[in-house]
DNA sequence: TTATGCTGTTCGCATATACTCATAAACGAC
DNA sequence: GTCGTTTATGAGTATATGCGAACAGCATAA
């Protein structure tokens, strides 16, 4: 097998090893946008905003729609969020084991 | 708020953006093992597999026990093979994708 | 039609930094 | 001393990131 699923992993992990990415894609839960639109809510220049997309693109893990002036994006497989929501989940139980061990302390 | 949970998730996906660390997690999932036994089952060098087990030891994604020679290590939160099948879940649906591309061409 | 402006993309640059891997040495338990 | 594990070191490679400028496409005003 020349291929590992694990290589597949790493590199969409790699994908997303970006707090920009992820803030891009968190904001595109609510539904397509526009690439000013998003650069305006991350504070961000467009250009850069524009990169990421296009970093995202390539993996298939956003889509574009164009529409006059503008060029909407939006979630290709929704379940890109199931990543998201379960490295939060994992960040959640890490602050719990933090807590736990402060109150160890006293 | 000086600290984003964007944060967080990136520099967890940055640990898990290489393919020796994801197979490492994989082989705890059937429990606890040695250093050695999971160098021998990657085929990688003890030391580089010592080397990759201390970075997922800084993020909290694994535990180690020692018991004489031998350090067992095993997962610290089995949530993290949630985020390990969300990714297979978006590889399994780009493959559909592909797939029916694929089958538009006929 | 031409001019103007807005939106998005791309390029080039500068800068910094990071990652992996392998070898060899050191360490701790027995 | 031996075994299993960790750490130090270094070479080589690669890559990220952000910014600004130039450019292209479309729409609207003049």
């Amino acid at each position: 097998m020349p291929f590992k699923a694990s290589h597949f992993k790493s590199d969409l992990f790699k994908v997303l090893s970006n707090p920009v990415r992820i803030q891009i894609l968190d904001a595109l839960r609510v539904g397509e946008r526009s690439v000013n639109d998003i650069a305006e809510w991350l504070e961000v220049e467009p250009s850069s905003i524009s990169q990421q997309l296009a970093v995202l693109r390539s993996r298939n893990l956003v889509t574009s729609r164009k529409q006059g002036n503008f060029v909407f994006y939006s979630i290709r497989d929704p379940a890109v969020f199931k990543i998201l929501d379960a490295a939060l989940e994992v960040f959640n139980n890490h602050l719990v084991d933090v807590r736990d061990a402060l109150e160890k302390l006293e």
